[in-house]
Formats: C-alpha cells, sequence, structure tokens
DNA sequence: TTGTAGGCGTTATCAC
DNA sequence: GTGATAACGCCTACAA
C-alpha cells in the first residue's frame, strides 16, 4: 500500500511536453530551451518528481551500486574505513552494499555470487583471514568486473590495491625499540600466510639485521589477531622462562594481551619489556601504560580505495593494476619509553 | 567495457522455449512441467544466466533494498547493530544501503532524501545527536514508506522502535551500586534531549527514591557521549570538590573518562568511588579496574531491527507501531567490588 | 528545439 | 503447459 510515485508520463502530461523533454531537462542535455528546462525542473520539484532510479538504471545498464564485503563489521578498523568511503561514493552518487565475510573463506564466495547477482558496477574487498585461493576473484576480472582490494589482499590478484606501506612501518617500529635500547626483540605476527604479515615481517628483519641484532626464526611468533592470540603467545613464552626486553606486535590487540599477561606475571612495561603495537586502535590510550603504536590513515585508506574504484568505472580503457602504499606515523607513548 | 550479460531472450533463443517459460522456471511458478523448468534451469546454470535484478525489480517496483542511517560508524555499537541485520536480510534477499549522519541533523535530512531518491523499499534509522524535530521521518511515513528506529528514536516518530530496555536497566544498574554500598551517587547522562538518555536518567532516580536515597537534579549531569565528555564532568566535580562514592555513567566512555580523572587525582576505584557503565564495549575489560557495565544484546537488537522490517514489508495492512524492549544483563567487574 | 517510437530485461495477462 | 505481448519508467536515436 506505497503511494504510487509521479512518473515521467504523469508529469508530461501535466506539463503538455513530452517525455523526451522532460528526460532532457533532467540530463543536463543542451538540446532543451532554457525556460523549458527551467518549467520542467520547477513542475517537478513541486509535484515531487524524482526520475525512478530502477527504470534509469536499467536502461543505462548500471547499478550505481558498489559491492564491498570485509572480513568483519566489528573492531573500528573496517568501519572506519567504510566511513571513508562513503564520504566519497555518496560526494558521486554511488551507493554502497556492505557484506560481511566473517572472516569465512566459504562466505566470501558465497557474499561475492550475491554481488554478482545483484549486479553491482564493481567490487571491493578486504580478504577473510581465511582466504588463500583467489581464483574466484580472478575469474571476476575476467568478465570485467571491477576489482579494488585494500588492507588485506593478495599479490595474485590482478587488481588495484590499497595498502598501508606495512614493511616500511614495521621496520620504524622495529627501529624504535631498538633505539630504546632493546636487544631480545620478538615479533608477534598476524596470521602468515596475509600478505599483510609477510611484509611486517620483512620490514622486522630489516630493521633487526640493519641494527645488528641477533634474529631468528623463532623470534618471529604466528599469533593470530585477537587480544586473547596476544596473550596466549605471552603466556607460552613466558611458561619457556622467555621474557623479551621488546615485543613488536602486529596489532594493538596483540600488544594489549601481551602487556595485560606481563603485568600479570609481575613484570613492569616498559620497564621490564618494552611493547610496540601496529595500527592504532581507541584501546591504546585506555590500557596502562598507554600504548606506543603505528596509527594508520584509516580513513584515508577508504577514500583512497573509493577514489580508485571510481577512476576504474570511468575510465574507458583497461587500467594497469597500480599499488598504493599510505604512509603512517609512530605514536609514542608510555609503553616503549621509560 | 563489460563483457555481457546474457539475458532471457538469449537464453529462450538457445533453449527454443519461450522467454516466459523461463520466467516460471526462475519464479517457482506451477504451471511448467517439471522436465522443462529443470532442462532450463541446468542450461541457464551452464551459460551462466541469472535474471537481471534491475529488470525484475523495475517491473515489480520494488528495489530490495533497505537504507539504513546510522550517527557514526566509528566505535563498535553501530556496526555490531548492523553486522546483526545484515544475517537478517542476506537471508530474505534484502541489501542494506548504509549510509551515517555523522551524528549532524542536516546530513541526515540529506541522508533521508538520498534513500527517497534511490527508491527504497524500507528505511531504518538511529537519530543523530542533533535532531529534536521529526517532521521529515513522519512525512515519510505518510508516503507510505516502511519505517524503523531503534536505538536512538523519539516517542514522537509513529514508526515501529527497538530499543533497549533503558529504564530498567539503569535501574538494576543505579541498585547494584547501592547494593554495594553507596550513598552519594551522581549520574552522568547522554545529552538529555534524546529520549534513550531520559529513559535511563528515570531508571536512575527511580532506583535512589526506592532506596530513600538522596537525589536531586544536580547529582545528574549531562556529559555527553565520549571519554573525553566523561573526563570534562568528573574533572569539574573534583573542581568543586565533589567526590561522589558512586557513578552511574551513562556509556562506556563516559564511565572511563571518569575513571581515567579520579585515578589522575589520587582516588581509587572502587575503594573511594565505584563507577559503573552503560552498554558494553571492548574498552571495559582494557581499562584498570575492568568496568562493570550492563551489557546490550547489540547484535541482536539488528536482528530485531532487520525482522520487524520484513515484517512491515511483508504485510498488507498498516501495522500499529509497536515497541519492542530488549534486555540485557548486568555485568559486575572491579570498578563496582572492593 | 521538440516529439515519436523502440528498447533496456523482466514479469503478468491473456490466449492457445 | 506453453507462447505472444503488453506493461514497468526511463533514455535516445531519429524525425519533424
Amino acid at each position: 500500500m506505497r503511494a504510487k510515485h509521479i512518473t515521467i508520463k504523469d508529469l508530461s502530461r501535466i506539463l503538455n511536453v513530452s517525455v523526451s523533454t522532460i528526460s532532457r531537462a533532467f540530463n543536463d542535455k543542451s538540446d532543451i530551451r532554457k525556460e523549458t528546462r527551467k518549467l520542467v525542473l520547477q513542475k517537478a520539484m513541486e509535484l515531487g518528481y524524482r526520475p525512478n532510479p530502477m527504470a534509469r538504471n536499467l536502461q543505462k545498464q548500471i547499478s550505481k551500486n558498489i559491492g564491498i564485503i570485509v572480513p568483519e563489521l566489528i573492531g573500528s578498523f573496517f568501519p572506519l574505513v567504510i566511513s571513508g568511503m562513503e564520504e566519497v561514493f555518496s560526494m558521486k552518487g554511488y551507493q554502497m552494499l556492505i557484506l560481511s565475510s566473517y572472516e569465512s573463506f566459504e562466505k566470501e564466495l558465497e557474499r561475492i555470487k550475491t554481488l554478482e547477482d545483484s549486479m553491482v558496477d564493481g567490487i571491493i574487498i578486504s580478504l577473510s583471514r581465511e582466504t588463500k585461493n583467489v581464483d574466484v576473484l580472478n575469474q571476476l576480472i575476467q568478465t570485467g568486473i571491477p576489482l579494488v582490494t585494500f588492507n588485506r589482499t593478495n599479490p595474485d590478484i590482478k587488481a588495484p590495491r590499497i595498502i598501508f606501506d606495512d614493511y616500511k612501518w614495521a621496520l620504524l617500529a622495529t627501529e624504535h625499540l631498538i633505539i630504546e635500547g632493546c636487544n631480545n626483540i620478538y615479533h608477534f605476527a598476524l596470521p602468515f600466510h596475509l600478505s599483510i604479515s609477510k611484509r611486517r615481517i620483512e620490514g622486522f628483519k630489516k630493521a633487526m639485521t640493519k641494527y645488528c641484532k641477533h634474529c631468528n626464526d623463532l623470534q618471529i611468533i604466528e599469533s593470530g589477531i585477537s587480544l586473547e592470540d596476544g596473550r596466549k603467545t605471552m603466556q607460552i613464552l613466558i611458561e619457556q622462562s622467555i621474557v623479551p626486553d621488546g615485543i613488536f606486535a602486529s596489532s594493538d590487540r596483540l600488544a594489549i594481551g601481551a602487556i595485560q599477561v606481563l603485568k600479570e606475571n609481575g613484570y613492569k612495561v616498559p620497564e621490564d619489556c618494552r611493547v610496540m603495537g601496529f595500527s592504532e586502535s581507541t584501546l591504546a590510550t585506555i590500557i596502562e601504560p598507554q600504548l606506543s603504536t603505528v596509527t594508520q590513515p584509516t580513513k584515508e585508506m577508504g577514500k583512497k580505495t573509493a577514489e580508485m574504484m571510481i577512476r576504474l568505472l570511468e575510465s574507458e580503457v583497461a587500467l594497469e593494476p597500480e599499488t598504493i602504499k599510505l604512509n603512517g606515523k609512530i605514536k609514542v607513548r608510555q609503553s616503549t619509553r621509560v
């Protein structure tokens, strides 16, 4: 029982002009007299006429919808990225269809299918934790649907990627610990198969060798992603009587888990062990001591990703997949400085 | 340069059947022979044919899109609610268009217009902090577009609302403080004009009078919503040499701000002052002492809201606006118990 | 500068 | 059971 919308035909009857004239008025065409356009637009406003987007899209063979798949909607990172995208897309008249893969590869495939079905104009994706095989995404690109990846991506995907310069900032973060006097530094890493994880590990190693610090693979621990994962890793270390004098954790949550367990076991942060997080979260200033971390331009990442998508959409020719690396900043707080 | 999609006509030509037959096969109509349907479906699968949703929607006069407006995408609450909605909507074949009002009334109006323009089947909204006038929303309902409000709503809106039972749980939270021995309790409230704020204040007052505790309006402070707001309120109190022995804050962020300032000024929590938060956030277990708070069934709220929307959508008759109140749980941690 | 008519891909209403 | 055909609301040659 929805109020019937007024259509272009109704308006044409009322104004005694043809539908094409109205269409022209609404599409900024040149071949229409100024006064006519004004008249049409005014009457339209008066009667509350707006072109039906479904009809328009059907005819134009586009949907003005962009599908977005993220691993999760909890935690502050992805919502903030999405928020950045929204700013750009809403300016350009695009809508976002947001779906979550819940960190599951299977769900991710489902979501991709859903988006294909609903004929989005493009797809933006950040890979789930489980995703190792990216064939489906490459097939997607084959069919001609614009794809952009961000943050959690994979070098095998033949699409643009907007990422944080993990290598560089992991290097700088580690360097910070070294300069503060740490000798025996451990790295709590994200799941190894994530490219984001690999890049940070490289940065960590580079810093260690640069300063001739002892560094073997045992110092790099595949920890996971959550606070609980950070706790577990630290617990295992302590059970083995290993207490580093510096920890570089690949996420704030990992870092905070480590700090909690250190404190529970009577160790002092930063005196006994300095702890550095990664990718600033609201948690960083709540924990005691406040956490040093690397801030990422999260919202910026969303904006850049959206802009890249729009470039793909508007470009006539196929663009060479580009990689955009975003810079961060090191935020020194109490957890690394006595 | 997008690969052309195969259409119902192509398929009809290939299979040598009429388009209507194919349409029937895809719409579970009864008047089609089993084998025919099977044949059609199989060939369709083979050729990768899927009905074009734009055409289908145009003809059915629906969009299968639900517009969702939230005040913000940062913080964990709204993303989690949305996550709950997604579960329900994606089951039912609906897509969500998510927009943020950025806590601004003006932007909120813009967003509503955008959604009207894009002809969503229904709108779900949680009001911005600034929103006092809800005429536009009532007009929306007049035009027949289904509307559901959640969390931040307003009694003047003639639409279903899915809310947390703020009154009851504010009462219980306050009661908890009283039972733990507090006598001089202050309430850090959200902006007064929010109905959510009013309901919690009522609950607070009720608990105080129930236990014959002294309670005047000075004990109820309009604090805001953020951690910073919580800090400010506490600071002002301390400057006036007022140190309550109990604080019931209307959000975890307010509570944490209060705890920080208390500690900075040498007061102990919970010994000198017990602090109770509201609406569990991830921050609650990070702060020291860990924060007692009221957990809300956040994701559940999203589900219930989505389900309500679907009921409106599927119902032929206009439904009487219903209010659904969700229950929470009191989570006792160190900040209220010595 | 404006109007006419065909088509975008479906579904629904008739006939057969 | 199946097949034509007219909508759905808009855009765009082409004609006037």
